[in-house]
DNA sequence: TTTATAAATGAAGATTTGATGAAGATTAAA
DNA sequence: TTTAATCTTCATCAAATCTTCATTTATAAA
C-alpha cells in the first residue's frame, strides 16, 4: 500500500485528489496546514508527498525544506497555473522532485496520477531515516546488513525489506504473510515464525545477538533501528 | 561531462535548447530523425535524452521503446502545449521519466534545466564502463570475452549485450524476452532457460567455472561485474 | 510458584523453481 | 526443395524454498 501526503488548503482541489487517488489504488493523508502535514510526516510512513506552496501556516518551501532534511521521501509540488517562478524554485533550489500545475481539466488527474507512477518507480526505496545499518540495492534486490549483503530466500527477503522499510512498527504474522504472498494466501501464519527464526539467523551470521527483530507476544514483530 | 541526446526537427526550438544547454554546463547531442538518434545513442555515452514526440521518422514513441530496450537512460519527452494525452500515454505506458511542454516563454528554458537537474540527480550513479571482461565490437555486432570473440547466436547475443550494457541488475524472463523479439512475443519464457544455458556455455568455453550470469531464483537473471 | 499460552526450534515433507538434454518447429540459406 | 542453423517446447532431475508439525523454551497472569 503506497501513502501519499497531501498538503493543500483548497478542499475542492484536496478532494479532487483524493478520490482519483483512492481510485487508483494510493492510500491518501491529506492535511490542509503545513504543521499538522509535518507532524503527520514525521511519525507515520509516507511514500510520497504532494505539496500546496500557499499554506496557511508555513510556506510551502520551508515545508519542503524540513522534510528534506530528514528524509528523501519524493515530494511534487502543487502549483497555481502561472506561477512559473515557484516551479522554479521548487526544482532548482528545494530539491522537489517535481510539479504539477493544478488546473481544471479533465486529464489533470490522469497525469498527477501517472507522474507519481513515474517518480515512484524511479525512487528508490531508499531506506528511510538514514538508516545505515540497512540499505536496499534495487537493482538486485538485495539487502546488506552492516555492509554485508544478506543472503536471503525471496520470501525471508521480502519480509525484511517490509520490516526496514517500515521499522519501529509492529506487524502480525497476517501481514507479514500477506507481504509474501501476491494473491489469496494458503498458508498458516505460524509459517512466519520459522521465517523470522532463518532472518534472525542470516543477521546472527554478520552480527552476533542482533536483536534487531523485536517479538511483540500476542501482537506480531518489530525492527527496532 | 554530461551528455544530452536532443532530439527534435523543430530547428528554431532545438538551438534555444542547445544554446541553454551548454550555457549551464552539458555537452549536447542533437539529431532531426528518430534513426540518426538511436545510431547515435547506441554508440556513444549518453547520459540523458530530450525526445520530441512528432518526428519526420519514427514515432517518438517508438524511439522511447527502443531506448527502453536496451538502457535505463533518463528520458524526457518534449510535448507541444495542449497535448495532454501525449504526456500522459508518455508516462503511463512508456516509462519516459518526465516530459515537458514546449513553449516559447522566457522561463521554459530553466524549467527545462531544472527538470534535467532534478532527474539526473536522482538517478543512478552510473555503473563503471571501464568493463574489460567484455567488449562489444559495435560495427560487427560481435561481443568478445577476455579478448576472445564469442560465437553465439542471434538472439543469445542480444541477451549478453543487453546484460553486458546493463550489468548488476536484475532482469526477468519477461523482459530479456522482448529483447530478442521486436514485436509481439510469441514464445514461453522458459526459452530464455535454454538461451542462458547456452552462453554459459559460450563463456564457460572461454573461462572454465566464470560465474558471471547469475541466477535469481524468483525473479531472473543478472551480470555481475 | 504454578499454569496457560505464545514463541523458538529443529527436522521432515511438500512444493516450486531452475538446469539440463533432446526432440520438434521454424526460419533462412543454398 | 533441401539443408543447416536456430529457436522453442517438453520431460526429467536436482536443488532451493516453503510449510507443517512436534517438542522445547520463554513469558505473563493467577
Amino acid at each position: 500500500m503506497i501513502n501519499i501526503l497531501i498538503v493543500e488548503d483548497d478542499i475542492t482541489i484536496a478532494e479532487a485528489l483524493v478520490f482519483a487517488l483512492e481510485n487508483s489504488g494510493f492510500k491518501c493523508q491529506w492535511f490542509t496546514t503545513g504543521g499538522e502535514a509535518l507532524n503527520h510526516f514525521e511519525h507515520n510512513d509516507v511514500d510520497l508527498v504532494l505539496l500546496d506552496i500557499g499554506l496557511p501556516d508555513i510556506d510551502g518551501f520551508d515545508v519542503l525544506r524540513i522534510i528534506r532534511k530528514q528524509s528523501s521521501t519524493p515530494v511534487i509540488i502543487l502549483t497555481a497555473r502561472g506561477e512559473s517562478e515557484d516551479q522554479v524554485l521548487a526544482l532548482e533550489g528545494h530539491e522537489a522532485d517535481d510539479y504539477i500545475v493544478k488546473e481544471s481539466g479533465s486529464d489533470s488527474p490522469r497525469i498527477i496520477i501517472a507522474k507519481i507512477k513515474a517518480i515512484l518507480r524511479r525512487s528508490k526505496p531508499e531506506v528511510k531515516k538514514n538508516n545505515s545499518v540497512f540499505s536496499f540495492n534495487e537493482a538486485l534486490q538485495q539487502l546488506s546488513f552492516r555492509g554485508e549483503v544478506l543472503t536471503l530466500t525471496p520470501a525471508e527477503c521480502k519480509i525484511l525489506t517490509h520490516l526496514v522499510k517500515n521499522p519501529n512498527r509492529i506487524f502480525t504474522r497476517q501481514v507479514l504473510l500477506s507481504v509474501i504472498h501476491d494473491g489469496p494466501i494458503g498458508s498458516d501464519i505460524a509459517t512466519i515464525n520459522t521465517h523470522i527464526k532463518s532472518i534472525r539467523k542470516a543477521l546472527a551470521k554478520i552480527e552476533k545477538d542482533s536483536e534487531y527483530i523485536t517479538t511483540h507476544r500476542g501482537l506480531g514483530y518489530s525492527l527496532v533501528l
